[in-house]
RNA sequence: CGCGGGAUGGAGCAGUUCGGUAGCUCGUCGGGCUCAUAACCCGAAGGUCGUCGGUUCAAAUCCGGCUCCCGCAA
């Protein structure tokens, strides 16, 4: 099928490829501007830019689709479908049927739920068993569509949203072929969302990072989940940062922030308890919790929160 | 030259102000105790103190250059 793909993050770069190693024709990428990134601030293109250049695609990397001259080019490739992975911008309502089959798009979640930018890492802070994949029809609105077809995912209760992404990806993409194959077959059925169900998931934020020990185990362990590798949960120890990558629960009690074991290093919460695997003091590398404790020269019974 | 923290046995830290015997909590190895142990007791090994140079009788420590790691900001 020849396919107009639009994108901007390792999602959506697999998808890309995966749809060129299916056989797709894919006309044209969009995806966004680069963008300066580290502590160096050297700009590197997004992921869907280096797969299409692999592949000699024509790239695009408009400021807005909504000047008119983007659908001029859009078009001119004469899509007969326009895939969208993770884009970062809504499309205006004259391209969604531009392309003879409309435009399709790879949301990570069961939709209604988690609508928005953050699907993945919004199921794991919530503590959710069960996360997914819905392929659906792009219409105005934000993750509204028909739905297409859907993929449930289990999520382990120590996974972190960075592997729940891969999961992800990879169930995404097989489920996007899958789904583009019955278009393409005309056995396509949408279904229209309960809207009424509708939750949000939106971008998280650094600050949403921050916690104490005055909240129960398993809200933290979900946080500390969640949050990896993106912003990362993080505490503050004597004026400073101390993230915390990973964690486990603990079935023992205590005061919020009294250490109940050194090693491993084991905090008490305001219910349960929260073991930190690995931590990453300001301006250290990642350790051991255990050898944290050990720097710090904390003994059973101290409290890390006054 | 954006701001800041850091480099000391295998891990994490103290020691640097005011130069003079390499310290702490762990880990490892050996032994002991115990029905048993990741618990406890005794003992041992293991470090040219990131790197190059300078000052000095003497440098982890003072002075200068360099490399690497990290946090913030964007």
């Amino acid at each position: 099928m020849r396919i107009l793909f639009m994108g901007t993050p390792d999602i959506a770069a697999y998808c890309l490829e995966q749809l060129i190693q299916a056989g797709h024709d894919i006309c044209g990428v969009f995806t966004q501007a680069d963008k300066p990134v580290g502590r160096k601030q050297v700009v590197v293109p997004p992921p869907v830019k280096v797969v299409a250049e692999q592949h000699h695609i024509p790239v695009f990397q408009p400021a807005t689709l909504r000047d008119g001259q983007a659908e001029t080019q859009i078009a001119q490739f004469a899509p007969e479908l326009c895939v969208v992975v993770a884009y970062g911008k809504l499309l205006p309502a004259s391209l969604l049927h531009l392309p003879k089959h409309g435009c399709i798009n790879l949301h990570v979640s069961l939709l209604p739920k988690y609508r928005g930018s953050a699907p993945v890492q919004w199921a794991v802070l919530n503590g959710d068993k069960e996360t997914g994949v819905s392929i659906m029809y792009l219409d105005e609105g934000m993750d509204t569509g028909d739905i297409l077809k859907v993929c449930p995912i289990s999520i382990d209760e120590n996974e972190t949203s960075g592997e729940l992404f891969e999961k992800v990806t990879a169930v995404g993409a097989k489920t996007l072929l899958e789904a583009i194959e019955e278009i393409a077959e005309g056995k396509a059925v949408a279904t229209p969302q309960d809207h009424d169900k509708a939750t949000m998931a939106p971008m998280l934020k650094k600050e949403m990072a921050e916690f104490t020990f005055g909240k129960p185990a398993q809200e933290l362990h979900n946080l500390v989940r969640g949050m990896n590798p993106w912003p990362i949960a993080f505490f503050m120890y004597e004026g400073k940062k101390v993230k915390v990558t990973r964690s486990r629960l603990e079935n023992m009690e205590g005061k919020p922030g009294e250490i109940l074991s050194t090693k491993p290093l084991i905090v008490a919460c305001q219910q349960g308890a929260l073991q930190l695997v690995e931590v990453v003091p300001e301006g250290k590398r990642p350790m051991e919790g255990s050898a944290w404790a050990a720097g710090r020269r904390f003994s059973i019974g101290d409290c890390i929160e006054k």
